[in-house]
RNA sequence: GAUCGUGUAGCUCAGUUGGUUAGAGCGCGUCGUUGACAUCGACGAGGUCACUGGUUCGAGUCCAGUCACGAUCACCA
């Protein structure tokens, strides 16, 4: 008899379960030939049952985490959740394919390596751009596998031999062909116009990369000609061409329409006065300045009521030539000259010193945009977005929790367009290409006024023109949500329309993803996936939410409360991160875990080591076959008995209708109580009597029973704790019948049994 | 400013079609265990389910309002 050791240690363990996992290729599904033979198809059609053409297949593509990445907690609780559900639907016979890759990062993943060649005493600008791209890809080579290595740990039974990069050839075709398409479509055009600027990342970045803090600051009020109004930014004032008033302010009424001399620090300068929504009445004077080239909000006014734009300000966050003695001064720097030349001139009324306002930051670099006039490209928002928004209205795509779907709603309907180029080198190139001749200078920027865009000629498409030598490509890279918005179905094979895969996984079954990015990816996700395919990306939509510490507090590294998983998992074990990741809380909400509780689910590893050590040395110990424990056998059971075998049936039906309804947490929790409490606690404490006093036949009953339970048990916690319940199943007796992986066994189900 | 969410035991949270004495883990108290269990078991204390009102035979659960906290969106007028 094997000496089975009393404790549970993980390490012991889980890397090598998770290699013969990997070896055994469960974790790859079986794609059906795609075109059946006609005998085949005929052997389909008088009924003989084949696994893969029986079920439907399950599919999951896992959210990217970032090549250069390394893994934390929040990868740890996606990746538990996802297995949970790939595991489930594997074991209940389903083809499933979880589907793992990494996402370029663009901004990301160059200040990065920009940063370390600046440790080294070079620097992207040094390089130039194709050396730079060289650089980034030896650091993608160098440290991409890692984040991967460590999703591996925490147990992800992902099909590796389909793993995806957002810039592998395959995903990069699609990019080019869905930017064709929707450029050919007239869902893609060039504009200039004034948006978010990231004078530290030099590039735009979209609305929603914005983030905006606290702070307090001054806010002038100025003589601004017959108004008085107020700013925080009066170096902006030079760039006024406007004042606008609400249409139904009666203190303006009669000025609307006219135009004012307005003296200023440069001289003066002339400004029209607009009636505009935006303007709010009950707000100080009720007339806001008006300055298109240096806030999102002027410019729509600007282009509302056709007013000139006029620049000021640079794409380093420096004054322009045309600001006279303030130029090449830094925004801030410019605010205090120019307010000490409007005091000398008798212009400011008066100052309010704490002012509260917010500030916008790069959601990346947290440096303060400034909004510019640029020439970017955009998708129109508008009608993928109706699509979008229907495609959740009629439940083909689901929201659990579906409160978000009202969140979803309101974002579909305040869309503006999505600005996705950026002024970066790490990412797809646009496929843009423009004609020499005609357009040396494109992408000219910063043109003063609003001087005209010149169409050139240009050149979109998924190749380089035909005589590349006439032709120069757009210098700019996509917004990597746009690789991203494609992922569902890039990685499957489009725009090949007859791969496989695509044909046969797409639309995949559930999207799991943090409430984060619901805008960022998830919606995006949904609106090119109608818009490519024809079809919503996905049928559901599992939202879960950040993981916090045990006093709920966010995971900072000033508060050193981060929890490191391969740390945690080294010290309790992975199945314990799991299950304290996944008990106790709900979709959509905040998780706080400290090590209390993962220690607790260490525990329960252990115990269930301990359950199954009991009644294998019980069978192990006596001279019963193990073909003589199967339930079908003529077996003596009690009432008791068959009481607690239904009551185990319950379980198992409650833990798939659980799983069914994405409900982990009851799942779990059940499984945890009803092992411990009920199966430990009490039925193997009534079976110790009857297996040391009771008679043979008495015994092999009590025996039968608790390996039915133990082994049902083991199959519905696998999905949650794979690696105790797989090491467990490799050292339990087994019938004839039963997988020598508990990973791809059945799923206990007794549908009809009773 | 708009919207959404949360408020249940000392702490972290479950409680999804309204139905008997409101649950778990950790923590706490008492006792017992070292022949499955880096422990484990038995028993226990602890709750006006934020507050007020309403619907109902019946409300932690549904409705209205109040308070507190949080998040998202909009905003540098």
């Amino acid at each position: 008899m094997k000496e089975i050791p009393p404790a549970y240690n993980p390490q012991d363990h889980e890397a090598q379960i998770y290699s013969i996992w990997e070896k055994s290729g469960a974790f790859t599904p079986e794609v059906p030939n795609e075109t059946p033979t006609s005998a085949e198809a005929s052997e389909r059609d008088s009924g003989s049952p084949s696994a893969n053409t029986a079920k439907k297949p399950f599919a999951i593509s896992m959210p990217p985490p970032n090549v250069t990445g390394k893994l934390h907690i929040g990868h740890a609780l996606f990746i538990t959740i996802q297995d949970i559900m790939t595991r489930y639907h594997r074991m209940k016979g389903e083809p499933t394919l979880w589907l793992p890759g990494t996402d370029h990062a663009g901004i990301a993943t160059q200040s990065v390596v920009d940063k370390a060649l600046q440790k080294k005493g070079t620097s992207r600008r040094e390089l130039g751009r194709e050396k730079f791209v060289e650089e980034v890809w030896k650091w993608k080579q160098q440290y991409g596998d890692e984040i991967t290595r460590q999703l591996r740990s925490v147990g992800a039974s992902c099909d590796w031999s389909r793993e995806r990069f957002t810039l592998d050839e395959g995903l990069s075709r699609a990019v080019s062909e869905a930017f064709k398409r929707l450029y050919d479509k007239g869902l893609i055009y060039q504009g200039l116009r004034t948006v978010n600027w990231c004078p530290k990342c030099h590039t735009a970045i979209a609305d929603d990369e914005v983030e905006y803090k606290k702070e307090t600051g001054k806010f002038y009020h100025i003589k601004y000609g017959p108004f008085t109004l107020a700013t925080a930014r009066p170096e902006t004032k030079l760039g006024d061409t406007a004042v606008a008033v609400h249409p139904s302010d009666k203190r303006y009424k009669e000025m609307v329409g006219k135009k004012y001399m307005i003296k200023g620090v440069l001289g003066d300068f002339e400004i029209e006065v607009v009636a505009d929504n935006a303007a709010d009445p009950k707000f100080g004077t009720g007339a806001i300045k008006v300055t298109p080239a240096h806030s999102l909000i002027d410019f729509e006014i600007a282009q509302r009521h056709n007013l000139p734009i006029k620049q000021v300000i640079d794409e380093n966050g420096r004054m322009m030539q045309n600001t006279g003695k303030y130029a090449g001064m830094k925004t801030r720097e410019a605010r205090e000259a120019i307010v000490e030349d409007m005091q000398k001139m008798g212009l400011i009324e008066k100052i309010d010193e704490n002012y509260q306002h917010n500030i916008a930051v790069c959601y990346r670099c947290g440096g303060q945009i400034e909004p510019i006039p640029s020439k970017q490209w955009f998708v129109k928002m508008r009608p993928l977005a109706e699509k979008a928004k229907k495609a959740v209205e009629s439940g083909e795509v689901k929201i659990v929790p579906k409160r978000f779907e009202k969140v979803y709603f309101q974002w579909m309907d305040n869309i503006r367009d999505w600005c996705i180029s950026r002024q970066l080198w790490w990412g797809h190139r646009i496929p843009v290409w423009y004609y020499k001749q005609e357009d040396q200078k494109s992408k000219v920027k910063n043109q003063n006024d609003n001087e005209k865009i010149e169409n050139p000629k240009i050149y979109v498409g998924t190749t380089p023109p035909p005589d590349p030598e006439n032709w120069i490509q757009d210098e700019d890279v996509l917004d990597t949500w746009f690789s991203s918005a494609l992922w569902p179905f890039s990685t499957l094979g489009w725009p090949d329309e007859q791969a496989s895969d695509y044909k046969y996984f797409y639309p995949t079954s559930v999207m799991e993803t943090g409430y984060d990015i619901l805008f960022f990816w998830v919606a995006r996700m949904v609106m090119m996936g109608l818009e490519l395919t024809d079809k919503p990306p996905f049928k559901t939509v599992y939202l879960h939410g950040l993981v916090r510490d045990e006093q709920n507090r966010k995971m900072s590294k000033s508060l050193g409360n981060v929890l490191d998983p391969l740390d945690v998992s080294a010290k309790f074990g992975t199945d314990a991160m799991r299950m304290a990741l996944v008990v106790g809380t709900t979709a959509g909400n905040d998780i706080a875990v400290g090590e209390g509780k993962i220690k607790g689910y260490r525990n329960f590893s252990n115990k269930l080591w301990n359950i199954a050590r009991f009644v294998i040395s019980n069978i192990e110990d006596g001279s019963i076959q193990i073909n003589d424990l199967e339930l079908s056998k003529d077996l003596k059971l009690s009432k008791q008995d068959e009481q607690d075998i239904k009551k185990f049936k319950e379980i198992a039906k409650k833990t798939t209708e659980y799983l069914d309804k994405f409900q982990f947490s009851r799942a779990g929790e059940m499984l945890y109580d009803f092992t411990w409490h009920e199966f430990a606690d009490k039925i193997i404490e009534q079976a110790k009597d009857r297996l040391n006093n009771g008679s043979e036949e008495d015994k092999r009953a009590v025996l039968a029973k608790l390996l039915f339970i133990l082994k049902g048990i083991l199959g519905l916690l696998h999905p949650f704790i794979p690696f105790v319940t797989e090491a467990i199943w490799q050292i339990i007796p087994k019938t004839s019948g039963e997988s020598e992986l508990l990973i791809s066994h059945a799923w206990p189900t007794y549908e009809g049994e009773d």
